[in-house]
DNA sequence: TCTGGGGTCCTAGGACCC
DNA sequence: TCTGGGGTCCTAGGACCC
């Protein structure tokens, strides 16, 4: 049995936790570079903010409405999130970390499922500052879809019996199963399937036909069949992608090349972290999409490295060959992003027959990676990223909260 | 003027192998 | 007139998730 934990408006709920001001006033957060809202409290959500909606189109509501907008501050978000995974492992014994704002945990063998529901949201509320809603099912599917109903105001669905199944999947839109992205939401509807129980009950055979493995998987979780187990170890990632839109259009490509640098160089410590070696390095850029009358161009390229390596020095100058020549005089580039691929764990790298393998000075690069975490991101790099206050490629974050649980100077006072 | 970032999986088709 | 069977690997595109 699954029970979903899962914090509500997250990211506008963890701005709250620290700046009284914003509670039980409309509230949202950014996505990075402040371009569109990513999450809406309450009171967003009755002004009609809708989940994407660029900046821009919310100006009328700030003005006239008192909308609060918060940059993206997922240094916060992150490290809140980390705490409520704590408080839950000391409750349950097996736990799926899905999202930052998302936990899976086995409640089997529970006999009182919505005391012991209520219990975790009480504690996660008192102990983090932050409010959820648990939702219970047989399989992910209806544990996820008893969440979503739990959303609606109970804040505890409990969806284990066949019968409670039945009343709840009887009217919940199919556009809100999880696995039903819009798509498949049209094509559903358009064949008559507008709900989870009709999608429950639909021939196998023709979802199969139709919408292949996946959604027959969905289906059956659907039915009360679990397909899906409980993730307890995170797998390994096999890519890892850092990429930004600008704060403005840039067309030095010494400062896009800087930027590359500077991405790739967090790429690289994202990935010595989680303890992987790259055996890819591509780049891109691209114009700005949003404005077609404007010369376009957009620039990529990736190779398989020689040997896999996790040393920033050789990641950077391989983007900077990678990207050399690549880019066009005149054009604006707004975007830009460098991926690591195949990655895999330097024990498991097949060895060259020719070549010893060497992943990369680890010394230095773990002692980069100490300096770092010590003394704040950017105490030490490389020179290739620049080390400009400035640039013109960074993205604006015109509201950015103080990170007050991860920096020491910005821990909040308290005035007596 | 202003529009995010980071992932995974499945499938079909082509190239190639014996 | 007849023209096999069985497999792997890679890539691009399409779908989904948060």
């Amino acid at each position: 049995m699954f029970a979903l934990i899962d914090g509500n408006n997250f990211y506008v709920s963890a701005e709250r936790v620290f700046s009284v001001k914003l509670r039980n006033v409309p509230t949202v957060v950014c996505s990075n570079n402040d371009g569109c809202a990513v999450a809406r409290s309450q009171e967003a959500k009755a002004l009609g903010v809708r989940m994407g909606q660029p900046l821009h189109e919310l100006k009328p509501l700030i003005r006239d409405h008192g909308l609060q907008v918060r940059s993206a501050n997922f240094a916060l978000y992150g490290d809140i999130s980390h705490r409520i995974v704590e408080i839950l492992r000391g409750e349950v014994p097996r736990l799926e970390v899905y999202s930052i704002d998302e936990n899976f945990c086995d409640v089997t063998g529970i006999r009182d499922r919505e005391a012991f529901a209520r219990h975790l949201r009480d504690k996660v509320l008192r102990w983090s500052g932050i409010p959820s809603c648990v939702g219970i099912g047989p399989t992910k599917t209806l544990a996820k879809l008893a969440n979503k109903a739990a959303k609606a105001g109970a804040g505890v669905v409990d969806l284990a019996e066949p019968e409670a199944q039945a009343r709840c999947l009887a009217t919940f839109p199919i556009a809100d199963v999880w696995g039903v992205g819009p798509r498949w939401s049209a094509r559903l509807t358009g064949m008559g399937i507008h709900t989870a129980a009709q999608l429950r009950d639909a021939p196998t055979d023709l979802v199969l036909k139709e919408f292949g493995v996946v959604l027959t998987r969905t289906q059956r979780e659907l039915q009360g069949h679990p397909c899906v187990e409980l993730e307890e170890v995170e797998p390994d990632r096999k890519q890892i992608v850092v990429s930004r839109s600008f704060g403005e259009r840039v067309t030095d490509h010494a400062a896009v090349a800087q930027a590359l640098a500077t991405f790739t160089v967090r790429a690289a410590e994202k990935m010595r972290r989680r303890g992987l070696v790259a055996a890819g390095v591509g780049f891109f850029a691209h114009s700005d999409v949003f404005r077609p009358e404007l010369p376009q161009h957009s620039a990529s390229r990736s190779v398989s490295l020689p040997t896999a390596t996790a040393d920033s020095r050789l990641l950077v100058g391989m983007v900077d060959r990678l990207m050399r020549g690549r880019l066009k005089e005149g054009i604006g580039y707004k975007k830009a992003g460098v991926v690591l691929m195949d990655l895999a764990r330097p024990e498991h790298l097949q060895g060259d027959l020719f070549a010893p393998a060497i992943v990369g000075n680890d010394k230095l690069m773990s002692t980069l990676d100490a300096i770092n975490a010590k003394f704040g991101r950017g105490t030490a790099g490389l020179g290739a990223t620049g080390w400009a206050k400035k640039p013109a490629w960074q993205m604006r974050q015109r509201n950015l909260s103080p990170c007050y649980t991860t920096r020491l100077s910005d821990i909040p006072r308290a005035m007596c």
